[in-house]
Formats: structure tokens, C-alpha cells, sequence
DNA sequence: ACATCCATTAGAATAGTTCTAAATTACCGC
DNA sequence: GCGGTAATTTAGAACTATTCTAATGGATGT
């Protein structure tokens, strides 16, 4: 695919969740959306951003990728408070957490399957579920 | 109860964790530990340790609740970035997170059967896990 | 091209938590 | 009980991740 093509499915891609296709959010845009699923804190995608040299300010870095997250572009992950983990695959899926290496995996929603949930509060309906499996090298 | 068997039985349950009862602790403890289930943040405890005149510093709160959870009295859940909850259940439970209100609720683990596991990543075995029921007002 | 509105930026501000170094307190053997 | 030692507490500074502010720059529609 050519340099034009892969810029303008991105623009279209932004477009299409009602996000400005700038040249920063495309830069972005272009290391998020490479078709492997990451899980990422702001300062990596910052650093990748520079690495690019693509001149994008670390303020630019939150905003964008807070914008994509209610465009639905990206999902947020939190599990050990610190940082926030923003992941690129927002499909159904749960996540295995590394507990010494401190990265993520993802794990189709599938592969754990709930049989029954709990009632409910009064008036309230679920809006998502979180399973996180926390491994650490055996003993 | 009188006071004294109250304060020794706090003291008891602190030792029996490998943690040292000094007046700060024991009266963290038995705030923490009055026999209902809570979801606390340092700030809470800390604003909880001033309405008893309890005179004990921010920083302790944060040592206290810190060695709690490696002794085993407490457990941490993270739920949002922000700010850690400390729960005084340490049993086998999952929780509700009211998105709203921002608050939590346990629920048993036995409520969320989770009929099969994934394959583990080689040489890691399972350490916990989090299941986290997201809730909002229903439409 | 113009006007409008939205996005970007550096730097300050904030929130939650941990660190530092000095003073205090608990514990242990005598 | 008393003293020595090591652990604990504390105020305040430091730190980390994130958001805010207000000024500049850029995208979009006509």
C-alpha cells in the first residue's frame, strides 16, 4: 500500500468516529492502528511519537488519545493504579496481567466464560465486564 | 466487650500478621476492622483517624494501609486510576463498580462461575483474579 | 480567501502517593 | 524496670501521572 493510501484510510478511519484528522492524530494514528494490538501508557506513545520525529507535544499525546477513547477508537485499561494503559483492541476481550513483568496480554472474552452474574443493583445494568488474570512465574 | 479485650484482640490480630501494634495501627485497625466490610481510600481512613482524634499523619495511613495489604489484612483494588480502594474483605470475591457514584460493592465469587480457564503463558501460574461488573443507571 | 471554531502547545497546576531525615516509640535482654 | 537497638511516626519535600490554562496555530465550510 502506498504512503497516500495508509494516510487516508487513517483520515477516513478518525473521520469516521467523528475525530479531525490533523497531522498529529494521524501520526498517532499511524503507530496506534498498525494492525498489531497494543497496550500502551501516554509517556510510550510519546516516545514513539519522537522516535517518528513527528514534533507532538506530550499535552497533544493525553488529549488525543483520550479523545479516541470516547470516539471508541481505544480502550482504557487500569489495573495497578500509576498509569493509565490504553489498548487498541476494543473488541470483547479480557486481559492476563504479568504481575513481575507488569505488561498485558489479551485473552479473547470466550476463553472465560461466565455462566451466570449476580442480581443486579435496583435500576442499575451492567455496562461492561473486567476479568483480569493475574499470573506470576510458578513456584 | 470491654475496651481492654478489644484492643487486645486488635493487637492480637496484628501480631498474628507479623505487624508490630503501635497506638497508631491498633487505632486504624479497629476502625478498619469493626466487622463491616469496607472500600476505603487513604484520604478516607485518614479524615476517619481525625474524627477520633486519633492524631495520626497522612504518611502513617499510607505505611499503615501498605503493610496491611503485604500482611494480608487488607487487599488493594484499583478500579479507575487515581486513587487505590483498600478492602477490608481479603476473601474470595469479585466487585460491582457503580460508574456513577464511583463506589464498590463485593460480591462472591461464586455469583460469577467462570466455567474455564485459558491456557497460561508458559511457566506462569495464576496468581488472582479480578472481575469487576461495571453498572450504570439503566437506559 | 475569510471567518470561525477546534486543536496544539508549553508550562503551570493538581492529585495521589512515596521519600527523607529527624524525633519518637516498641521490643528484647538483663 | 532500664537501656540499647531497631522499627515507626512525622512534617514536609519530592515525585509521577495527568489535567488545566491561555495563547498560538491549523482545519473546515462558504
Amino acid at each position: 500500500m502506498s504512503v497516500k493510501q495508509k494516510h487516508d484510510e487513517l483520515a477516513a478511519l478518525l473521520q469516521g468516529a467523528g475525530v479531525r484528522p490533523t497531522r498529529q492524530r494521524l501520526a498517532l494514528a499511524a503507530w496506534l492502528f498498525d494492525g498489531h494490538d497494543k497496550h500502551v501508557t501516554a509517556e510510550q506513545v510519546h516516545d514513539a511519537a519522537l522516535k517518528m520525529r513527528a514534533h507532538v507535544s506530550l499535552a497533544t499525546v493525553y488529549n488525543t488519545l483520550n479523545n479516541f477513547t470516547t470516539a471508541g477508537l481505544l480502550r482504557q485499561v487500569v489495573i495497578d493504579g500509576g498509569q493509565i494503559y490504553f489498548d487498541t483492541n476494543t473488541g470483547d476481550h479480557y486481559h492476563i496481567f504479568d504481575e513481575e513483568g507488569g505488561y498485558l496480554t489479551d485473552i479473547p472474552a470466550a476463553s472465560v466464560p461466565i455462566a451466570r452474574l449476580p442480581k443486579l443493583p435496583q435500576g442499575k445494568s451492567l455496562s461492561r465486564i473486567d476479568v483480569v488474570l493475574r499470573v506470576r512465574t510458578s513456584s
